[in-house]
DNA sequence: CGACTGAGTCGGTGG
DNA sequence: GACTCAGTCG
């Protein structure tokens, strides 16, 4: 049992061994961090500390679930269930069920993405009539995000002079008032943004003694992963938490501090030996994961910032080879310069294609990679971008649920309420949300009192039915599970059908993203209901592993979990509350891309910097370092922001285990145009002698068609002192042709087969169309009414073309011609 | 009412 | 280049 400690070095030693009392661990880039916290959850629960009374909070449910299961794996029980690991959104959110009362909100409140946020904003700067061209929803979302990040509630910025100063000096003065606006109506929508699970909580512990008082005792330990990267809520919170006890152990690297955008400051980590008396402060210093040559990089790199906390890095590894630094004409000839050196060191060095990643700065630069890996058949995997969960079809499918848990979620209701078609137009529409908010009652209200509002017969029946409906799936939420809910849900609103009508390549494409989610809530609700009954207090933060696995599309086995041995499936068990509806939607809205992709397939990865933190890769390709880009333009005025690129800089070549290519390119498309770069200033950086900038390819053929490796021009220039000059990797800018079986493209599978109508077409009455009756369409063509129905003034008609497929057509509009 | 189209826009990183 | 939005037409 004891064994653990053997494994580590003095200083990693010396850290898990502090038990009582504030610890901050600096750990380098690779030196066993993680290693560090899991043994030492593990030595705290060996010396006797309740597992219930465990705290550990981390930025990614990956790093959560890493933890949780390395703990297990040390202690060899099933102890480590009790503990309470996760992100600090979702232990948040978790806790906030439980308290919403306190400030005003319902158990079971919706959770805002980014998206559902800038749509309330959009919508309450439209009715404060201000305009969005300078009042931008993305612009004022992050002005709100900073403030409530720094615990500037709507109430304080309204009453904080310098913010409204700075707000007159950006010609943006009603931001204040449109932050009120959107707090009001986020709480009358029964809804929480990202920001709010942490404000709202501080708000709680801050404003009620006796939560604060039950927190604090429940938890006597607290670990932070990452605390370079918590903002001012953050650190207040964890500071309220752990002032009771001061068992708080914070781990984090200043030198990895990427956060800045979203509020984190690097004043945490710098000063937390000011923020309590005796902190121990152990350095992690020794590097496991990279070779000398990218360490000696690294150091140099990160060593042009000022402010550092003292650290060098070192390692017991290998010189390894030198990075070598690459220069192509453009974006597009980097992508086929990283795709035949993946395929050469893959001959060459047999490396999977799990070892290699491609980083980038922002996540539009994929595109490049994504079409050069393809032409060669280089399977990979991009992470970010857009989720599965934010795909229109799945957000469309999840407002259903979101309505059915919360009815005042107005945002939901407006994706719904005429989805599938049901006659309740943009018109309807406005005037329903004018009644809510003359009446000010909730759009929902407004739903259910429709009848008194004076609406068109028509549209009142559809509101009604809609209504009629909505209650029928809320009546089914206490009694069954959230894929029984779901699955109803979709067979009742003729959603699924509807997709599964649509043979386009994107309606099959819809169709399948919705099945998948249905596996996805499936499993969820299989999986909770195999884990045994636990202490009812420490419902465990179980950080539901994805049960969606987006890129083989199977469902996930089990077999990860008979590991755990947590199995003791009861069958027939009663409902537990965990495998409700509202349970569900709570975590999914807290998933990212990293939490639904495979990470393990053998598949190249592709991801930005920010993401690719706490990974390692064999073969890094560090991409795009060209001014403007990285460092980004917004961030090259200011020596903190710049700074922060610099860390990035240093981030992406930490990940590199054995071989590492910078590359940048002396072109780029932006926006659809052409537009020229500098090499980045962070290339004059590097050191000379641990940099090549020969060239690395030699001798490989690809296998496109296009001219060979040998063929182009290629080679290493930038700096210009290279005695070969300055060769560029250059590819002809002629197309190359393409192959068959590969990029499918239909460029608008949407557009109908044209029909040339018949010479003597004439419209016929269809007040009495019936289904069975072939008619022809003016473009459709030809086909067979398959069923009829809408309100009699508004008459859609489902038809099967010969041509185009199944479609609504309404009648009040279209001209068709009956043939029998 | 809603599908289509052309013009305008997108600043970057993420829970 | 890809997406969104306002205006048009069936």
């Amino acid at each position: 049992m004891s064994d653990y400690l053997n494994e580590l070095n003095p200083e990693q030693r010396e850290a898990v061994l502090h038990v009582t009392g504030p610890l901050m661990i600096i750990a380098g880039a690779g030196s066993g961090k993680t290693k560090v916290l899991t043994t030492r959850i593990a030595h705290l629960m060996a010396s006797g500390v309740d597992s219930f009374r465990i705290l550990a909070l981390t930025f990614t449910n990956k790093a959560a679930k890493e933890m949780k299961e390395r703990v297990e794996k040390i202690l060899g029980n099933n102890e480590s269930r009790n503990l309470y690991i996760g992100t600090f959104h979702s232990v948040f959110a978790r806790i906030l069920r439980a308290e919403a009362s306190k400030v005003g909100y319902p158990t079971s409140f919706t959770i805002y993405d980014t998206d559902d946020a800038k749509s309330v904003l959009k919508t309450v700067i439209n009715e404060l009539h201000l305009d969005d061209k300078i009042y931008k929803p993305s612009t004022v979302y992050g002005r709100i995000s900073s403030a409530k990040n720094a615990l500037v509630t709507a109430e304080d910025y309204a009453n904080d002079y310098a913010l409204q100063q700075e707000d007159a000096r950006a010609n943006r003065p009603a931001i204040s008032q449109i932050y009120t606006a959107y707090a009001k109506r986020c709480f009358k929508n029964g809804a929480m943004d990202f920001d709010d699970l942490l404000l709202q909580f501080y708000l709680i512990l801050k404003n009620h003694p006796d939560a604060l008082h039950k927190y604090q005792h429940k938890f006597n330990y607290i670990m932070i992963d990452e605390y370079q990267d918590t903002n001012p809520a953050q650190y207040e919170i964890i500071k309220l938490l752990g002032a009771a006890h001061e068992n708080i152990c914070v781990v984090g690297d200043d030198a990895q501090s990427i956060y800045g955008f979203r509020g984190a400051t690097i004043e945490n980590i710098l000063l937390f030996r000011k923020d309590y008396d005796d902190v121990k402060l152990v350095k992690l210093e020794q590097n496991y994961r990279s070779t000398k040559q990218i360490l000696q990089v690294a150091n140099e790199v990160i060593g042009n910032n000022k402010g550092q906390i003292e650290k060098q890095l070192w390692t017991e590894n290998g010189e390894g080879e030198k990075i070598k630094l690459v220069r192509t004409m453009t974006d597009n000839d980097e992508g086929k310069f990283i795709a035949d050196s993946i395929q050469e060191q893959k001959l060459r060095n047999h490396y999977f294609n799990k070892e290699f990643a491609i980083l980038y700065r922002t996540n539009a630069q994929s595109r490049a990679f994504e079409e050069a890996l393809r032409r060669m058949n280089l399977p990979y995997t991009i992470f970010g971008g857009i989720s599965f969960y934010q795909r229109k079809e799945i957000k469309d499918y999840i407002a259903y649920l979101r309505v059915i848990v919360n009815s005042q979620d107005e945002e939901a209701l407006k994706r719904i309420i005429n989805y599938p078609i049901r006659g309740i137009g943009k018109t309807s529409l406005d005037k329903l949300i004018l009644v809510a908010n003359e009446q000010n009652i909730s759009f929902w209200e407004v739903l259910t009192k429709a009848s008194s509002f004076g609406f068109r017969a028509g549209t009142l029946e559809a509101i009604e039915q809609f209504v009629t409906m909505i209650k029928s799936f809320t009546s089914m939420l206490k009694n069954n599970n959230a894929y029984d809910v779901a699955f109803h849900v979709g067979k009742q609103t003729g959603l699924v059908k509807e997709l599964f009508n649509d043979k386009s390549t994107e309606g099959v494409q819809r169709f399948e993203n919705v099945q998948e989610l249905l596996n996805s809530i499936k499993e969820w609700v299989d999986d909770k209901q195999n884990r045994a009954q636990i202490d009812e207090d420490g419902v465990v933060m179980q950080e539901e592993q994805a049960p969606f696995d987006a890129e083989n599309s199977q469902p996930k086995s089990d077999v990860d979990f008979s590991e755990n041995s947590l199995q003791d499936a009861i069958p027939n068990r009663p409902l537990r509350e965990d495998v409700l509806l509202s349970a569900y939607l709570q975590q999914i809205s807290l998933l990212t891309d990293s939490d639904q992709k495979d990470e393990s397939a053998d598949t190249i990865k592709m991801m930005t910097i920010h993401a690719a933190k706490g990974l390692e890769f064999s073969c890094v390709f560090a991409v795009g370092l060209e001014e403007m880009l990285f460092p980004n333009a917004m961030s090259i005025n200011s020596r903190e922001e710049l700074e922060e690129e610099r860390r990035l800089f240093y981030v992406v070549i930490t990940r590199a285990k054995q071989r590492l290519w910078i590359t940048y390119a002396n072109t780029r498309y932006k926006f659809g145009q052409v537009v020229q770069n500098e090499p980045s200033r962070f290339i004059n950086e590097l050191p000379e002698d641990a940099i090549d900038k020969s060239f690395a390819g030699g001798g490989f053929r690809n296998q496109t068609g296009g001219p060979s490796a040998s063929d182009r021009m290629r080679g290493w220039g930038g700096q210009g002192t290279a005695t070969t000059g300055q060769k560029t990797y250059y590819t002809e800018p002629k197309k190359q042709p393409e192959q068959p079986g590969y990029l499918p493209i239909n460029p608008s599978p949407n557009k109908p087969i044209v029909h040339q109508p018949s010479a003597d077409f004439v419209a016929s009455d269809t007040t009495d169309l019936k289904a069975g009756q072939r008619v022809e369409h003016q473009k459709f063509g030809f086909g067979e009414v398959l069923k009829m129905e809408g309100a009699a003034h508004n008459p859609i008609a489902t038809i099967k073309f010969e041509l185009n497929g199944e479609k609504k057509i309404m009648l009040n509009y279209a001209k068709l011609r009956i043939i029998s």
